[in-house]
DNA sequence: GATGAATGAGGGTTCATTCAT
DNA sequence: TATGAATGAACCCTCATTCAT
């Protein structure tokens, strides 16, 4: 199994009136791109403050000004981050929380999933850095909760509660909190950053034994 | 059940030695203290780089050489905050897992051990600032690894074990990854900052709903 | 006899490249030059620790970031300051060592040289803070020694060591101790700075006697 | 030969009064000396814009605030230094001049006296210090010329001018720039500090090969 | 559009000086 | 008199943002 996460998000203008995209407009695209690339890799490396978009416009290439082309300012490039590499993936979990498969399954395919396209990915940059610095970012915490969280749990609450209906799972608290359900994910993305040079923490075992214990034993894989 | 928790720390030079301390050494504690208090607020409202020792001093009513007087620089400032007031707290949670009590009774007393004494005081700053903080100060991260973490998971380790060998847990994993424990805890940290504004989380009730499942249902409360 | 030195010092990438420069670069350099004069003004009446560059860069006409486009830091900038106006000086020596003109014409040469490009330009300035500073500045001090002093030396022993063979000369221990010779006009950059008021000293009347000892009444002038 | 010359230069107000001094004046006035010895080693080592008086008082055994008793500032504090060490020379050498000695007997003591107690003493320090920070503190280049310089050149022109009129010389011109005696000597103040790593300066064989030029071979040593 | 030189507000840190004890 | 904690002005350097080319 594996989950197709598409990679260009944002459409030029030319291209949502319907025009074919010229030239120019492909370059300007493709700069916007590596912007948010060589943006994502900074921002994970040092956070927000102590990146300087010095450094973004080196490694993607262009000039400085070039930047504020394409956005108003740091924090707006920031947001954009978020907002475009995030938005595919709610898609992808909304599937497959309406799907047809039986509870088990999709949970050992969502940890599956995480592993693979979340925590090998930057995806994981860009949840911990929703994580250290939303709190300064209300909009993007906001954005974040509108556009991902809200979603992610709304179809998690409706898979549980039929889940619990259905006698597929015992702990009818799980369809409230469907928080904890994902808290060893963002447990296991903190302590890949601070602590794992100490002791280091194999996230698909972590994440595999949660489950057994919310949901019980997997039969044999 | 309520946990009693040291919370001054570190005594001057005369006291070590026996001494009364003098009026100015007690005005000089005091002034100590009251910068590590606003920078607390400071870093805990504004994050470590966002942070300007001008509004610490101000807020703490001293000029900002002071500061200096009291601590090298910005970054051990913001250890000592952690180290102050986090320190205390790991003998408190070794003392639970090394007395003999029953360990759904342990498990209970650490849900509202946090709820009052993390989740509702300034320690949730600290453990919020160590998270987001920690990728940009490493020493931050090992100090607070080998003083608070490193501790804490040996005492639960060694507790959960002695639970599995008796009977009164019934998911081995969980001696393994005492992590699972403690997840929903650090997401409430990081949802209350965040997302709480939009959906509200009872960080209690979710506690005791993960615990339940992980240790089985309270008896009578 | 006059001694061309040239000013310009470095050339602009573009330049070397053969190109013509633009505009913007010409401005660019044109910048650099002021932000040079208007340190060593600075740098000459305050010295290197008093010096604001606050106040470089006003006098400069710039901003005060500027600067920072030109020159790594303060210390880079008095460094280049040096580098930038005495180079072009030891080539103008080295190249009388070298010619095949009478010791005593030399010597006259020297004094007229040094009286006229040194103490009446600023070059007097960099001297003296050479002297005054290198202290602290062991590779400002290194890098004089090196490019500077030590290819003067060289020059001018090997044009004593042949004036002592040809009998042009008397006390074989100048070739020894060229230092000999340069001592009264270091002092005199000291004295003018310090003394002039009480007592002025004349430069050129110091530096005539001085030469006239050393190497002989000069015939008629 | 040897010339003593008198440590202590300032005596108490009470000493002045013809008491006897208290054993806190005594106190006090040893505090006194201990700061002027650290400044010295400290403006030595740093200038004066460096040194901070924090080091001094360390250095001096004092605390901070006691500076501030003896001296009205930091820059009172660097004009005393100067004032107090380099008084007791000046009558050194204008007995010399006064004395009844050959001339070239007197230029002889004079290279060792030099060599002796100052090149090897702290005395340098304090040349060098004045021809380093004397353009930024006007009124210790002004002191220093009243106290030291005009005395010393004075002596040295009358004693020079009986020296021509003997005919003991045959540079009548020394006696019109004495400057020129000393040069060599402070040019290798200024070497000793910045260049004697790259190429050491026997001082004695330099100022003996100097006088040799200036008033003729010595006999027999 | 793209560039990158120029700007200048901002903040961490130092240290001479003061003053209550 | 002596102390040293406290002060706060000063200054170097950074970097987000602008704008002439």
């Amino acid at each position: 199994m594996a989950v197709a996460i598409k990679r260009k998000i944002v459409s030029s203008p030319a291209e949502q009136r319907g025009k074919t995209p010229s030239a120019r407009a492909i370059r300007s695209a493709a700069r916007r791109e590596a912007i948010l690339h060589a943006a994502l890799d900074e921002f994970s490396a040092r956070g927000f403050a102590a990146t300087r978009l010095d450094d973004v416009a080196k490694r993607a290439g262009v000039a400085k000004g070039t930047i504020y082309l394409h956005f108003r300012d740091k924090e707006a490039l920031f947001q954009e981050i978020v907002r475009s590499l995030m938005g595919p993936f709610v898609g992808t979990l909304e599937g497959m929380f309406a799907a047809d498969i039986p509870l088990r399954t999709i949970v050992d395919q969502i940890v599956e999933l995480f592993v693979r396209e979340v925590f090998g990915t930057r995806r994981k940059d860009i949840i911990r850095l929703i994580m250290t610095e939303g709190l300064r970012f209300p909009k993007l915490a906001e954005f974040y909760y509108r556009e991902v969280l809200s979603r992610i749990l709304a179809g998690a609450r409706a898979r549980l509660a039929r889940g619990v209906a259905r006698g597929e799972i015992s702990h009818a608290a799980l369809a409230r909190f469907p928080q904890l359900i994902a808290a060893p994910a963002m447990l296991a993305i903190i302590w890949s950053g601070l602590f794992d040079r100490f002791e280091p923490l194999d996230v698909r075992e972590l994440l595999r034994a949660h489950m057994d214990i919310l949901f019980g034993e997997r039969k044999a894989v």
